[in-house]
DNA sequence: TTAGGGTTAG
């Protein structure tokens, strides 16, 4: 939005100097130069530019980059190439223009080659302005040797003075890690702003050097609030709230940003309520605010919340991006609600949200599967050409919720003919996946396969799939022995998964060995009475239900009523 | 001898 800003306080120069551009009609280049000047969307973007064909002004070379750099403020770098393609003879501003809507929006590749067509086309060389945009493209792909080389070309150029230039470089570099690099652009500069200080800073950052961070910044002259706001974030980052938090605090100036950056820390460690107070303190929510507080809650496995939020944020009409989409549908996931998934999945076809992005589709098939549109979670799944351990894994545990086990075990082997390599995460999902459906010898030999082949170490999670599996296919002592022989300390969804087992299969004297057990790691959860109390009442040991009723109203235990959506 | 283009934070 910087460009929006600026074109306020330029607004008078730019009047002036459209005025005396020798047109057909230097009056209605004024009015379409104001025009955009008050441009806020790209909607009126498109208005303002059949606007500027009508009057014949598309040639001109201060209107011509105005509207390119309003493309690039809408994101909108496609647009800006086919306006740009209409020009006879742009000069090296409007190529500047053009190419810094690349920069910050196409890919690297794109970047570069609209870089090299500048060098053959345009009649100036680069200048000044030129590298800063192209460099930064670098450092976002932190592509170091393309870098490396623009540094050279810069170099035969004579522009590595430049302030601009220099900064770019200084953040690339350190962007790459190449703090030494870095560090003497820095130290050899005549005239460094914050900006410069900035980008030294975020490089200490970006390598976790927070000491270094520290010291430059106790060490500059004057900051803005973007240097302010990075030392938060790396505070944050880093885990250190409580710094994040001085910091914050004695920062003479906040905006959306320093908020939201100790929002997402706050929500990240799961201190919901702190991350809460900051968010209704802050004046202008923008949409990463509201998405920190919806993904927020929904990572923290409060969905009710996360919904609430989004509602609020809904009926404000801001436009939600691909984070506050990814929050909603995990939220709606945790709730299992199909009524709720299948409005969630119309909202965003119907936004801008690009759905083909690995996360969204990644998020869209869980909340699909888990809320049981199980056609619709496959054919994103299909429609997917690159398919990732993420996706794939979500869709079988969907088809494990829904007792399609085989179906499952198909799809893990078909991810492993396509050549992924399956990790702990998989073979949780694969082995919940066997016990669910009482796939013993596949849940067997896939428990081997994770082990030997591929050298994965097992996981409570995992004992806890296997002690699962053969205690519902009631080979009871098989299982307490696969527990008992665990290098690891198993936690109480073993021992659970186990009593469950003792429950189906009628096993009073392993359930009561089990139940003690986990009496003594969950002494408050009210499921381990209630299974062993069901033991004794299906083998008519009412005395025993009895006294087990005296026990958990003793220590005021008490069920939690059971629910459901549906 | 004027406009219009560039660098840092979530």
């Amino acid at each position: 939005m910087s460009v929006l800003l600026r074109s306020f306080s330029t607004a008078a120069a730019t009047a002036v100097a459209v005025s005396t551009f020798s047109s057909p009609s230097s009056s209605s280049a004024l009015s379409v130069a104001a025009l955009l000047i008050s441009c806020r969307s790209l909607r009126s973007l498109e208005q303002i530019h059949a606007r500027i064909i009508r009057k014949g002004l598309e040639q001109h070379p201060v209107i011509a980059t105005r509207f390119l750099s309003f493309c690039a403020a809408f994101s909108a770098p496609a647009y800006a190439s086919s306006a740009f393609d209409r020009l006879s003879a742009p000069n090296l501003i409007v190529w500047n223009a053009l190419l810094a809507a690349h920069a910050r929006h196409s890919p690297l590749p794109t970047t570069v080659a609209l870089f090299n067509l500048l060098r053959r086309r345009c009649s100036l060389p680069p200048d000044a302005f030129t590298f800063p945009s192209l460099l930064s493209s670098c450092s976002h792909s932190v592509a170091l040797s393309l870098g490396s080389s623009v540094h050279a070309t810069i170099l035969r150029c004579g522009l590595e003075a430049d302030v601009f230039v220099r900064t770019a470089l200084i953040d690339f570099y350190g962007k790459c890690r190449e703090l030494r690099a870095a560090r003497k652009l820095f130290d050899s500069m005549r005239h460094r702003n914050e900006v410069s200080w900035t980008a030294m800073i975020v490089g200490y950052l970006s390598s976790g050097d927070l000491a270094s961070a520290r010291s430059l910044f106790d060490e500059m002259p004057k900051r803005n609030v973007v240097t302010w706001n990075a030392m938060i974030d790396g505070y944050v980052k880093s885990g250190d709230l409580v710094t994040a938090r001085q910091i914050f605090d004695k920062m003479p100036e906040r905006n959306a940003v320093s908020y939201t950056s100790l929002i997402d820390g706050y929500a990240k460690a799961g201190d919901l309520a702190s991350a809460r107070v900051l968010f209704e303190q802050l004046p202008e929510r923008d949409v990463f605010s509201w998405s920190a507080m919806i993904s927020g809650y929904a990572q923290n496995g409060q969905p009710g919340a996360a919904l609430k939020i989004f509602l609020e944020m809904y009926n404000q009409n801001i436009k939600p991006d691909e984070f506050v989409v990814v929050g909603l549908m995990s939220a709606c996931s945790q709730l299992g609600s199909l009524t709720l998934a299948k409005w969630v999945d119309l909202y965003v076809t119907r936004s801008s949200i690009d759905l083909s992005k690995a996360h969204v589709l990644a998020a869209s098939i869980d909340m699909n599967s888990k809320c049981g549109n199980m056609e619709r979670a496959a054919s994103l799944f299909e429609s997917m050409p690159n398919k990732d351990l993420i996706s794939y894994c979500s869709l079988m545990q969907g088809y494990s919720l829904h007792g399609a086990g085989d179906k499952a075990m198909g799809l893990f082997r078909q991810m492993l003919e396509e050549g992924l390599m399956p990790d702990s995460i998989t073979f949780t999902v694969v082995l919940a996946a066997c016990s669910r459906a009482g796939l013993v010898e596949e849940g067997r030999q896939c428990f081997d396969l994770m082990t030997n082949e591929h050298l994965i170490v097992p996981s409570p999670d995992h004992y806890a799939c296997m002690v699962d599996l053969l205690g519902r296919a009631g080979r009871l002592t098989e299982a307490y022995e696969l527990i008992r022989s665990m290098p690891v300390e198993p936690h109480a969804g073993a021992w659970g998964a186990l009593l469950g087992a003792c429950r189906i299969h009628g096993d009073i004297s392993l359930g009561e060995t089990i139940a003690r057990k986990l009496f003594e790691i969950e002494p408050t959860n009210a499921g381990n009475y209630v299974l062993l109390s069901n033991i004794y009442a299906v083998a008519d040991r009412w005395a025993d239900v009895s006294e087990l009723r005296t026990l958990m109203r003793g220590k005021g235990i008490r069920k939690v009523p059971g629910f459901t959506w549906i």
